[in-house]
DNA sequence: TATAAAGGATAAAGCGCTTAACCTTATGAG
DNA sequence: CTCATAAGGTTAAGCGCTTTATCCTTTATA
């Protein structure tokens, strides 16, 4: 096999204790043992087990990472910068896709425990708590991003999706808009969004379209389910002016959509996405959207979950960060 | 601390090594004892600690996957994919991006095998192929994906680029088309898929466009370099009536550039991309590509990685998958 | 009835590491 | 010159599990 601390030891002429200090910087060792130790490590080419320590109770140096898909190019964005962040720590991060099922979210919280990753980073949907309160209960470290927060206490970073929300309505109405269709699943984030705007809508003395429910169909892409979303207000005889989209993915299926009818954008429709993903600026025209800080988020996430696994976060953390509008050709 | 095997075989009044036993499905136990074994190992919930038994020398039951980017949708389908196989097997994933940085290769082939994750998935560049022949030294099962295999003995499942080139150009030439600008980066399957379409090309009399050469600015996202790449052919005289890129993502650069350029697609210019990721079907109009079978490549990566951990995969095994034509909008 | 073979469970070593407790030698205060 | 103290190291136990050698019962066989 490969080259343990046994061997170190030997080839230094020390005890493995010894050695380990070394590798920790613990307790008290002379200057010439440390350096003829560290010469033999470096001549073995010598590397710990990251098993056998953490079965002595330390840190694997691994999070485990819950998001609904990573195709969902969010998600992807978020979780490279989660990545980044957490290899620049040098933590590795284990991925997991659950597609809002809670089957999965809950095995694979299990799965992840037997093999003892130092904290959970959950940003997928986790309708039913239970299993994260579990992972509370145990202590086990968890942090919440890109989602509201539950009734029990977990440390998250998130965006105010209620304010995006307004925002999006806000942007709308100032340019005259007044018949406005919304697109958006039946999630959290996605039911925040559009409080937010429907709120907003109201303070104007605006009402939503009266056609609007949310989305429970979860087996189609989200582009296919905008598509469909969309041809539903476009068939209407009260077709709106206009049309927000909780997500760019959805938005970006109403515009197929829109284009289908023939319609143009933005001036026989005008739509608006959520998130900022890159896709904005991959279609055509691209798209005007509310923006979410994603690298910020990833980092911020990573450090408070950092935070919790090594204790300097004490109490409950909630970071809220503040959405902007991206304007850019679809409005 | 959670429940061990202690707290069970005190339970269940038995030793350790029977517990073992029943869990392994391995050595002489009577049915009796089994039974009781598990009924407790279920009321006390408990869960082996993967890290216990990798010490002894079991699988960590984790994969290791280098890939260059998340964000690219294609690597993002592709281990959307990966993921899904390796859990319905019972295995996690940890996925790390690379940006084709021979570093960062080098650093996560360290910090994974420090893990001792139980194989490694390669699908970054790895033009530099040291690292990856000291884990095959090592006996660190290893397969690639999504690229040609190097010199040394390496089992993978790759497409076969050469013949996607050659189908793009003959889609194209079967059309027409004549003058064709090509978008490819410095990498092993670009190289390839330019290879097959110049080739082609040749083989029908023409020859590719002089203006051509690879991208070798890694510093852009590709949409970007697609679009500058595209900027250069059509500021020519010699305007090209068609381009190939050698994926979709540069192929919708370039749709932005030309539409920029007041040109219609495909009237004016018709363009190939190459990946068939759900990006083509994202933008506008939808991409003609070449069609790489990303979920069998994902699927079929998984059972041969877990063949060579298993010792069932014996000599050396290069599956090669083949591209189709998916004819859309843009031709 | 004596004996071998099988069946069922156990004790104990060891995987590679950390750490508390302990031992030795040099150092300086009294 | 003695004794406490500190510095520098070592010993050994133990983390939670697997596995081999071993042991004690039964049961089948001659």
């Amino acid at each position: 096999m490969s080259v343990t601390i046994y061997d170190v030891a030997k080839a230094a002429d020390v005890s493995i204790a010894t050695v380990s200090k070394v590798i920790n910087k613990k307790g008290r060792i002379s200057d010439l043992t440390r350096e003829r130790v560290l010469k033999v490590m470096e001549e073995l080419d010598y590397r710990p087990s990251v098993l056998a320590s953490a079965l002595m109770g330390k840190n694997t140096n691994t999070l485990g990472l819950l998001i609904p898909d990573i195709i969902n190019p969010f998600f992807a964005e978020l979780s490279r910068h989660i990545e980044d962040r957490a290899n620049e720590l040098e933590y590795n991060v284990i991925i997991c896709n659950t597609d809002y099922q809670q089957e999965k979210e809950k095995n694979y919280i299990q799965l992840l425990k037997q093999k003892s990753v130092d904290g959970f980073i959950l940003a997928s949907g986790f309708e039913d708590p239970t299993e994260v309160e579990r992972l509370i209960e145990e202590e086990i470290p968890v942090v919440i991003v890109a989602r509201e927060f539950p009734l029990f206490s977990v440390n998250g970073v998130a965006l105010n999706d209620y304010i995006g929300g307004q925002m999006a309505a806000k942007h709308l109405v100032d340019r005259g808009h007044q018949n406005i269709g919304i697109i958006a699943r039946d999630l959290w984030s996605n039911r925040e969004r559009v409080r937010g705007f429907c709120d907003y809508l109201q303070s104007q003395g605006l009402e939503k379209h009266p056609e609007f429910e949310f989305i429970r169909d979860d087996n189609l892409t989200h582009i296919i389910t905008g598509k469909k979303a969309a041809e539903h207000y476009l068939t209407k005889n009260s077709r709106p002016s206009a049309i927000f989209a909780c997500n760019d993915l959805l938005a970006a299926g109403a515009i197929q959509a829109t284009r289908l009818h023939g319609l143009r954008i933005p001036e026989d429709i005008a739509i608006v996405g959520f998130d900022d993903t890159t896709l904005t600026r991959m279609i055509d025209p691209p798209l005007t959207t509310v923006a979410q800080p994603i690298e910020q988020m990833g980092n911020e996430i990573v450090d408070l979950m950092l935070g919790v696994i090594d204790g300097s976060v004490k109490g409950e953390k909630h970071i809220t960060l503040m959405p902007s509008m991206k304007v850019r050709e679809t409005t």
